[in-house]
DNA sequence: TTGTATGCGTTATCAG
DNA sequence: CTGATAACGCATACAA
């Protein structure tokens, strides 16, 4: 037995099983060999506990069957998306290096660096950052975030999403509605939201007011309380429907109206966007816009692994649909 | 220019600034070089466009400043895990792959694996799976699971987290608890909360009972039903306070017990365990014994990367603490 | 079909 | 203090 520090390379392989180093390489990679050989070589494997070493293959071939995803925060969106991006890749044998950005736009550049230094096969970049430059000779996917022809961008489809959002409403009886948008100051697929709420509210000829926020966190949770405040005239609100940009909005919306004494979904019907569930998996904490997490995860994984990278479409925009969270009626 | 698709090397800056391979990997690595050739270098490696590339190193020196962590899944806790731990390895400079297992053990098993195959430096797993063997050669360290004196394991204060909640239920009024558990068959450190709830229940000297269901995929959200169906007589509960094992099973429980008409935190109060927010960071979704994710996250970090891997505890312990999340009365 | 030899980009040793 | 050179583990073109 050699040294047991030393991990066993191939050429250990290949001495103990008697053959060259490049049927180890072979048998190891699947390709044609003859059948003793192939036995000997896995027998070699077994009793040295040889373990593939990737840094070696990765510096050959410049390839590490490794994707970077790079996400903002672990919202529970972003945990979801996280959770089907890294099931995709596992299921083509890939491997995920996870970046977190954390709002932070310096550190969202570091992550670009360190996934490219890192040699990744590719980047999914879920990020905001209006100054946000891309590294040559890399294949990126985004979401949420169209930058050019070149760059695939994954996404819902928000400006739908909206427009069923307020259709349900109205459906509900509502017939006065707010939208409370929060956003950061770039214009992105998530903007579509407000798009597709005003021209829904047109087309329905209803009334309609938006309250829009630009807030680079956009994860603050008392961004709409004072509008709610101002908006509430002997414990009613001047709107019998919500439309909100997140569930995570609608959600502290609802608190805040039910502070004021104000019921929900009685008196004030609320619908947000996400579709996000009690950990992840129960119920929807709100009435909702659902995306469809695991179609965007899986069109970005198998996006930026398809062999010409070239001809695909610019920008993938997946079917949503309502959910029934407890803040809207039941229809009849 | 040299060819625009073959990204430049250390070769190429040292050609282009017109001094030695080995001065560039120096300036690279900030060690000692005279002033004017740091200039230089830099200055080359602005006008190719330089990216340092890791492969290389981690083949050279088998060090990929990369740390692989193994999670079951994308619950809250999990997510909030991930997060931590990735800021802490960050701060570090290091990079995270992030392996999920989908609650599956081979998957695990194969998780391990291309851990060690992408020669990560160190592995920070989370898993119940029963015959988890350990790669050799690789430092490890677990959550939640103690293997062996040579493994260390990071964990919350489990025994103590069950004392305080058993406590506050009782200063709070209640006399008759139960005790919802549910586990692997696998005896982890997590098991210590049914432990401490026994021998606070003793200490107090107040009836109880524990319900304990072994259930390899502990998520599932009905797994209580029957037995609280079981125990409600006459619309009341048989018992005044209930501790769960997970805020997953508490919230789950309340949302049970709720709909047979029983009011919460009035008739029966409620404390789970995890410290699970709304959207990650607003309101506690129910009382609840907050694990400190992100000590636990540092912890493990500081650990895995400590330069004398052996002379370290074999289990840290870190301390909890009780919150409301409105399944408790208020003190008054 | 199997073996030999070379180089991927980097670090580290050693000589200048 | 700097420069030349030899590995690190693997894949592959080419020779046998």
């Amino acid at each position: 037995m050699a040294e047991p520090n030393n991990k066993p390379t191939m050429e250990d392989v290949a001495r103990e099983a008697g053959v060259a180093l490049s049927t180890v390489s072979k048998v190891v990679n699947n390709q044609r060999v003859g059948e003793g050989y192939r036995l000997k070589v896995n027998k070699a494997i077994e009793s040295l506990g040889y373990r593939y070493n990737n840094s070696g293959r990765a510096l050959r071939t410049s390839k590490s069957s490794t994707i970077a995803l790079i996400v903002p925060s672990m919202h529970p969106f972003f945990a979801k998306l996280v959770y089907h991006v890294n099931a995709a890749l596992s299921r083509r044998n890939y491997t995920m290096m996870l970046f977190i950005s954390q709002d932070d736009y310096a550190r969202e550049k570091e992550c670009m660096q360190l996934a490219v230094e890192n040699q990744v096969d590719g980047i999914i970049a879920l990020t905001y950052n209006p100054s946000l430059e891309i590294p040559k000779n890399t294949s990126i996917v985004t979401i949420d975030r169209f930058f050019s022809q070149e760059i695939p961008c994954v996404t819902s489809d928000n400006f739908e999403g909206s427009r069923i959002a307020v259709h349900k409403l109205y459906e509900l009886g509502c017939r006065k509605l707010a939208l409370l948008y929060s956003c950061s100051q770039l214009r992105t697929e998530v903007s579509k939201r407000k798009d597709g709420f005003i021209s829904a509210c047109h087309e329905l000829g209803i009334p309609f007011e938006t309250k829009e926020i630009v807030e680079a966190r956009a994860r603050r949770i008392d961004l709409f309380d004072d509008f709610l405040a101002a908006h509430v005239h002997d414990g009613r609100l001047d709107y019998d429907g919500l439309f909100c940009c997140s569930d995570l909005a609608a959600w502290y919306a609802c608190n805040k109206l039910r502070e004021m004494g104000i019921r929900i979904p009685e008196d004030v019907q609320v619908i947000g966007y996400d579709g996000i569930r009690a950990f992840g998996e129960g119920d929807y904490l709100v009435s909702t816009i659902v995306q469809p997490v695991q179609e965007i995860a899986e069109t970005c994984v198998s996006t930026i692994l398809s062999e010409d990278f070239s001809s695909r479409p610019s920008l993938i925009c997946l079917p949503v649909e309502f959910a029934d969270g407890g803040t809207t009626k039941k229809m009849p």
